[in-house]
Order: structure tokens, then sequence, then C-alpha cells
DNA sequence: AGCGCTATCTGAACATCGTTCAATTACCTG
DNA sequence: CAGGTAATTGAACGATGTTCAGATAGCGCT
């Protein structure tokens, strides 16, 4: 076969793009093949690589999709959890526990699409991949917003440092909820890991 | 060639193990394959099916002795952290400190091993191949035991959860930290976060 | 309408991968 | 020294990512 012209180019971008996304969110990106990918759309490998550099390159652009929606889910829960009492002074407690456990719970309903994004990267990204890290520091904006509620006095350097801090313990959470054995004996399960982990980490930023 | 009889069984499974674990380290697992690692050795890729149900079932023998090492490396930083002042009421504070940056050291330094042994599990392991869970568990009660003398009014319970909490956020602090783009602006580097994050949430777990 | 250019898409090819297994061979036992 | 057995090979299979020469279908132009 020759030209089709079936989509523009940007449509076989965002086309496959979104097919990679839900195929990986179904099987798990050991399961997305390119054969497999391009024959789910109507094409054929060699399709790919005139759209992608790389299959990696492909996943960036799908991990930039999860990324978001992940950033999403967690001010969405935050918004929600700010309802009810938004001025009390424990309100940023409850919205810092609102988004983590929307952090955690995404991983594990999204378990392949959250392991994705946090894999190990092989290769530097080529340049036309979408960046990451952008993605992530507005993640950490949210977080650094609620701890500045709770102590309009830390200098912001602080406050940036703490939200690190904070965040990056939630997605270990997240990611060691992820492995097998992990809480094994009491079995109490990431959400109670996760909110102990924001409820002391907040009472030592207060104090 | 038919049998050889070079090493034993035992010293086969042991020499593999080894082999194995020095090319990861050195060249990451995606460079490290069965015809490449029994090359290493002298032996074909064949032999290896022999000691091993599959290469997965390997790399589990090598994450063992990982952990362990991973392990060792905390105890030992709590030990010297405990040299000097070992009454003093800080002094579990100073040794989850230490603990904390001998954990976020070794994923800096042993970058390829680490991303092994935390990474997602693809197949539930094989009969034969070592538990995990346990040698992580020991781990944690390492970080358990120093929670137990900040407070020792405290229910098992309650440490055993907190324990839990701290050390999966100290693995996210050196999880992210071996991504790219995590903390790009202030570059203050996984050792402050860490520090700040185990600081912060002792004064929490104190209160 | 028809011609030709060019972007698009294919399909075969390559090296490599994990894994299996019949065949071979070296050691051990008697 | 013969025969059995265990260890090791090497070829084979299907699948992988990636490349690229070739085929072809749509577009612009006369």
């Amino acid at each position: 076969m020759g030209r089709r012209n079936a989509h523009t180019r940007d449509e076989l971008h965002d086309l496959i793009v979104a097919e990679a996304r839900r195929l990986i969110r179904r099987d798990g990106v050991e399961r997305v093949s390119a054969r497999r990918l391009a024959e789910a759309i109507g094409y054929t490998a060699g399709t790919l690589y005139t759209v992608f550099e790389n299959l990696d390159a492909l996943f960036l652009h799908v991990n930039a999709r999860s990324i978001d929606a992940l950033a999403e889910a967690c001010s969405d829960a935050r918004d929600a959890a700010r309802e009810d009492d938004p001025d009390d002074a424990d309100a940023p407690v409850r919205a810092l526990l609102a988004m983590g456990l929307a952090y955690v719970g995404y991983a594990a309903a999204n378990e392949h699409e959250f392991r994705l994004m946090f894999r190990p990267r092989t290769a530097s990204p080529p340049p036309g991949a979408p960046a990451l890290g952008p993605r992530i520091a507005a993640l950490f904006a949210l977080v650094d917003a609620e701890l500045g509620r709770l102590s309009p006095a830390a200098p912001p350097a602080a406050r940036a440092t703490a939200a690190r801090a904070l965040w990056s313990g939630v997605h270990g959470v997240a990611a060691l909820g992820l492995t097998d054995q992990l809480y094994p004996a009491h079995d109490e399960g990431a959400e109670a890991v996760v909110g102990d982990l924001i409820e002391r980490f907040a009472a030592g930023w207060r104090a």
C-alpha cells in the first residue's frame, strides 16, 4: 500500500498515543509491542517510526498524559475536601490527606500506568519529547500551597523542601504499596500508612 | 561438549548469581542477557536454565543479596551514628538520619542495582526463589526499633505503622532522586530532602 | 482530464532476545 | 575398561525493536 491519508499527521500522533495508553492501562507496557499497537489502530509497525523516534519517545508522551491525569485526581480530591469547613485550622491537613489518598488510590487503581510513569528511564529523552519535570513540579506546587496555608510564616525555601520531602514520601508509599509483600502482617493497607505519614509530617511541619 | 564438572551445582549457582550482580551493578539489567551472562562465566545460555527456572528467578536471587547489602549499609550507618552520645534524647533521630542518608546514598551509588530491586514484578515468583518480604521487613524492623526508643510509650501497632510510613517515605525520596528532573530548581539534593522528611516526621512522632 | 511528484505506508529484513530440547560428551561407578 | 548418567552444548523457535527500499495513493499543475 502507498499513502492513504486516513489521518493527518497530528491525528495519527494523537491516535497512537491514545491507543498506547489504553493498551498500557489494560495490559501493562510489557504486553504492548510495536506490532500489536500498530495493528490495533490499523497500521503496521513501521508507521510508528514515521511519527516517533522510537517506542520510548512514544511512551514519554503517554507518561505526560498520565501525570496530568494523576495531578488532576489530586487537585480534584483537594477541592472536594475543601468543601466543608474551609476556614478550619486543620483544613490544609485534610486537603493534604485527600490528595495523598488520591495519589495512592490512583496508583493502586491504575497500576500499569503508574508503573510506566515512574519506570527507570533507559536513555535521555529525545529533543521532541515532552518534559515531565514541569508536570511533576506542578504537582509539588499543590502540596507547597497547602503547607503555606499551614505555616504562613515559614520561609519559601523551607516550604519547597518540605513539599518535596512530604510528597516524595507519599510517592514512596504508593510505589511500595504496589510491591507484593510490603505490608504483609498487619495488612492495614497503604491508605492507613499514607495517612500516618501525612499527619505526622504535618505535625512536625507546624511545630 | 558434554559434562565438564568444573563446578558443583551449588558453586555454579553462586557463580551465576555473583556474576549477574556484578554485570547488573556495572551495566544495568537491560544490558544483561542470558547469552552475555553465560559467556562471562564460560558457559552457554542453556546452562543457566539447568540451574534457574528463568532469568526472572535468577534476578530474584540477585535482589536478595542486594537487599541484604542495602540493609547492612543502613545498620552500619546507624552503628556509626550511635558511637558518640548514645544516651542523648536525640540519639534515635540521629540514627534514623544516618540510616536515611545511607539508604538514599546506596540508591544513588548503586543505581542499577537499586532499580532492579524495586522493579515491578512481572510474574509471581517461582517456588524455589528467595522471598524478599522478610528481608524488607528486617529493614523496617531497624526503623521500628529507633521509633520505639524515641517514644517508648507508643503502642506497638502505631509504631509499626509509623515505621512503614517513614521508611516508605525515605524510599520514595531515594526512588524519585533517581529520576531525572525531580529536584531541579533548588538542587538541594536528595540528602537535604530526606533529612527534612525524617526530622519532621520524628517531631510529629514524638508529639 | 490526465500526468507526475511526493508524502505516506508497507513488508521484508536484521540482530537480538528468552527459552526449549535433542544430541553429545565427559565423568563416575562397577 | 565398559556402560550409565549427569552436565553442557548448540541449533532452533517465536517474538522483539528498528531500518529502509520500494510501492502506491492523493495532490497540484497544466
